[in-house]
RNA sequence: GGUGAUAUAGCUCAGCUGGUUAGAGCGCUUCACUCAUAAUGAAGAGGUCCCUGGUUCAAGUCCAGGUAUCACCA
């Protein structure tokens, strides 16, 4: 029976390249996920895509002099060709200044304008009557009027580190312009009332409790004790228009949109397959399960407000009232990975950027040592030591040599095909038997999102099959006895067989090398390609996941004796010490961006 | 300032509702092996479980306070 599994993954900001932060935190755990499942063969409809508004994109834009429709489309051209290249497996990644989102975005707040939950209400911001509008925070500079210090910034100060209020700066202005001194107006603007959600939420929170990761429970809950209701329009320029003609020119809070895109880029995937409906499959299925992978800073905005916004708009595009839109079954979010100790800076340009280390390193390696360091519980640091002893030491001289000796061995010895053999022995079948436990044990793991204990539970797995090797020695054992080295050799090629689908969520890659080694054809998944999309005013391209030729399944080996194998060709490349140091010393350095070749 | 987390072997991290000699991987030492990208296997040495109090027959595990780090909110 398969099952309809919803992944949601955060919406990049795309102000600047994709980096390892973005991977750990929800990119990569995301795609592990998907990739077990659509094994397993459920229903998977994995997306995401580029957040084209708020505010940093206007900053980005303003800083080059361009506009912030250029700054986007250039950052998600390069989202979508760095994801395809490590292989984050979306069945769409599209952005939020499609007509699609805009319209569905709209019909979101229309549903819960309708229904009850959004009121208008007086707030005071600062207003620049040089540009005509009101400026967000980040646009703000001024005195502040706890410690003095003349250039804090709108929400906060630099100087003592206390938040601010904007509205009480001493003589604010404008960042870019200081002669541009702004006043206090007021504005109105519609308002989420979360409050009228709060029973709601406490029963949604007892519902999952037990299953959700304790911290991410216990953030929720107290977050939802104390709601206010959150301005969800503002007025800029750069967003998606508020759809009500007696409202200006304003535009919708880019949090409050963003998270929609989950829903909307699930429309915009059916309507792109040609089945327009398809999307109810997930999202008025109550058999369905979603997962909302993102980091922790967004865990409220996962945990509350989205919950809020589909409970308040009850069911979009559907008619029968017994239906409603169905929430989140776990939000698995991943606290932060800390570079050589360090927090992640763009300005400083401490950072580890997707691009640049996808030119010197293979996805699967830049996979194993993520996913082996994988935030999941604490803060984790990514270190250039670590990096190099887990790809050599573990992830080539444990997996990639027990491929490379057993197939080159078979090669050598037995004609480059699966030996024949009769009747396996107690400790060949007590091997595989071990072995194919490993659906089990770590499917289960990776069930609970349990990710990083799912690959050391299926590293362990390789540990056995070189230890078994070890014991029984066929390189010895072939010069009396033939049949019995072709036994044990057949076995460890069955455990590889099996291996293969085991750490085939982690290792895409290489596993369908594997697959290929082994003898077989086609591929364990299906492709991922960036596609175009035409709409009625303008066109997108998307990353896109097509199951057709997907033949990988989570299941035993059924590895034929006789198969002929493909010559063995190490999987992994070997790293050299000097990388270690290489790559730490453009830690800090400027960052060009190069074009990303595939 | 408030809230939620995190601090355990050289390194990266497990240790759920308190209970035998505190675990894993890597690194290190010794031995074995040579099919393999000198990769593999076995054994072993490494810890005042951040600090200070407290509860308890018993605390890495609970409570209070403190220190350091992270996120969110004001």
């Amino acid at each position: 029976m398969s099952k309809y599994i919803h992944v949601s993954v955060a919406w990049p900001y795309a102000n600047g390249d994709l980096h390892v932060g973005h991977l750990a935190g929800a990119y990569l755990p995301a795609d592990i996920f998907a990739r077990y499942h659509r094994l397993k063969g459920n229903k998977v409809l994995m997306v995401s895509g580029s957040d084209s508004h708020g505010t940093p994109i206007v900053v980005e834009a303003n800083k080059r002099g361009i506009t912030p429709r250029e700054v986007f489309e250039h950052y998600h051209e390069r989202f979508l060709l760095a994801q395809q290249k490590i292989g984050i497996s979306y069945d769409l990644f599209t952005h939020t200044d499609t007509e699609n989102h805009h319209q569905v975005s709209q019909d979101f707040f229309t549903a819960l304008l309708k229904n009850g939950y959004l009121k208008k209400e007086i707030q005071e911001l600062l207003y620049s009557e040089k540009e005509e509008r009101f400026l967000p925070d980040r646009f703000v500079e001024g005195t502040c009027y706890i410690c003095g210090y003349d250039s804090a910034r709108g929400d906060q100060c630099d100087n003592c580190g206390n938040l601010m209020e904007t509205t009480k700066l001493i003589n604010p202005h404008s960042i870019s312009d200081p002669d541009d001194k702004l006043l206090v107006r007021t504005t109105e603007h519609y308002f989420l009332d979360l409050p009228q959600f709060k029973d709601r939420l406490a029963a949604y929170f007892e519902e999952h409790e037990g299953h959700w990761r304790p911290q991410v429970m216990n953030f929720s809950k107290n977050f939802a004790k104390d709601l206010k209701a959150r301005p969800i329009t503002r007025d800029i320029d750069w967003g998606i228009d508020v759809p009500l003609d007696d409202f200006g020119d304003k535009k919708m809070y880019v949090w409050f949109e963003a998270v929609m895109g989950y829903f909307n880029a699930s429309v915009e995937w059916a309507k792109n397959s040609g089945q327009p409906d398809a999307w109810k499959d997930w999202w008025y299925n109550p058999e369905n399960k979603g997962y909302c992978f993102i980091g922790k800073d967004n865990i409220p905005f996962h945990t509350v407000i989205w919950q809020s916004e589909l409970m308040g708009a009850v069911r979009l595009y559907e008619d029968d009232e017994s239906k409603s839109l169905q929430l989140p079954y776990d939000v698995p979010a991943n606290e932060f990975m800390n570079i050589e100790g360090k927090q992640f800076s763009k300005s400083r340009n401490w950072a580890i950027w997707l691009p640049d280390i996808l030119e010197r390193f293979q996805p699967d390696a830049i996979r194993y040592y993520v996913a082996r360091t994988l935030p999941e519980t604490s803060d984790s640091d990514f270190s250039w030591d670590g990096f190099y002893s887990r790809v050599n030491n573990e992830l080539l001289a444990a997996w990639g040599n027990l491929v490379n000796r057993v197939v080159g061995f078979s090669y050598k010895r037995f004609d480059g095909i699966v030996p024949v053999t009769n009747e396996l022995t107690l400790i060949d079948k007590t091997l595989l038997e071990r072995i194919e436990g490993g659906f089990e044990t770590v499917g289960d793991l990776l069930e609970q999102v349990k990710l990083r204990d799912a690959l050391n539970e299926a590293m362990a797995l390789v540990r056995e099959v070189n230890g078994y090797l070890d014991e029984r020695a066929p390189w010895k054992v072939y010069k009396e006895d033939k049949n019995d080295a072709g036994r044990s050799i057949y076995t460890a090629l069955k455990a590889i067989d099996n291996l293969k689908i085991i750490l085939a969520p982690w290792l895409p890659f290489s596993s369908q090398r594997v697959h290929e080694l082994l003898g077989y054809d086609g591929q364990l998944f299906g492709d991922l390609d960036i596609k175009s999309y035409d709409e009625e005013t303008r066109s997108h391209k998307g990353l896109v996941y097509d199951p057709a030729k997907q033949t990988g399944t989570w299941s035993k080996s059924d590895l034929k004796q006789g198969q002929k194998l493909r010559e063995p060709q190490p999987l992994y490349t070997k790293l050299e010490p000097e990388v270690v140091d290489e790559e730490k010393a453009r830690l800090g350095q400027p960052y060009e961006e190069k074009p990303i070749e595939l």
